[in-house]
DNA sequence: TAGTTTTCCTACCGAATTACTAGGGAAGTA
DNA sequence: TACTTCCCTAGTAATTCGGTAGGAAAACTA
């Protein structure tokens, strides 16, 4: 391949920072309890994440139920429920914005003609399983680096973790 | 709209419309058979993919090598290798770059620390998920409409259709 | 040889999204 | 009151997305 080739950055399935970050802070609420509230900036220090743009996610997981917040002296955030209750997919899906229906364009109404028509029974294929693997697992199961067998099963296979 | 709209579900999972294109005009060519050309613009005109841009799309099937050309008269592309032979995995890689990715790096060049150690095996787990059902099923299979039956069966579940 | 067809290339464009940053106000605590 | 911490609004630079425009290069046809 030339020297030219341009690596080309987008993608089919895309975490983006927000997601990853808000999944971050979750497990940090989680490592560290339901009954002692942890402040932004410190899950911002231990995460590396932007404190401001911590701040904004923070916001969305409260407003999305996830957490709960205490101002002042002594205040922070903490999991609004047991971190064995909430799944991956639940953190991603409030930190990544509105949720249903987005576009205007939901799966069934889209029109595949021709040859192309079975791409739409593929595309729910791949969405249902990846709503499977992040929905089965709990931040406490990461938090605690206990995944569950048949996703571990999945990351262990060698080729899984080279290129591209 | 309809048939050109990207496909966005809740879990930052995104089909772009250059994926969604070039998988498209991949299958027409599967359709037409190894020994007859097609024209660019008959493909846009097929699956209503704006011609313009579809040419730059099969530009990028080229140059990946999953696709041949020929200029003039008789000319258009085909495909460069059995139908049968030609993963949809391939087709988007070659088309908008790595499937998987979290904020824009590849999950084995993220590094995580303290209750978010165990997050990479997870990103790993989906990716390998993703790449295995997209890397079995072929243009063939798709153009023929027969999806392998363990895919089927996924799309089957009747809460892969729902909305959140 | 000229003319036609079709790919191929470079450049540009507006709108949207992403990943932040700035600044301050509101609420709770000591 | 003073201090802490969350909370809210707005802005913004950079990138990406989904296209368009115009024409040069190659192959075929006559």
């Amino acid at each position: 391949m030339g020297t030219g080739a341009a690596v080309r950055d987008n993608l089919g399935m895309r975490i983006s920072a927000r997601a990853d970050y808000a999944v971050r802070a979750a497990l940090e609420l989680a490592a560290a309890g339901d009954d002692t509230p942890l402040k932004a900036e410190a899950i911002a220090d231990a995460q590396g994440i932007p404190h401001k743009f911590l701040e904004g996610i923070l916001g969305d997981l409260r407003r999305g139920g996830l957490v709960v917040s205490q101002r002042g002296g002594k205040g922070g955030y903490r999991l609004a429920r047991p971190a064995d209750s909430i799944a991956i997919a639940e953190v991603i899906r409030v930190a990544d914005g509105p949720l249903v229906s987005v576009r205007g364009v939901r799966p069934p109404d889209l029109s595949y003609i021709g040859p192309a028509e079975s791409l739409l029974p593929l595309w729910i294929a791949v969405r249902a399983n990846v709503r499977k693997i992040l929905g089965e697992v709990t931040l406490a199961d990461v938090a605690a680096a206990k995944l569950p067998d048949d996703v571990l099963h999945l990351a262990d296979d060698p080729e899984a973790w080279t290129n591209p």
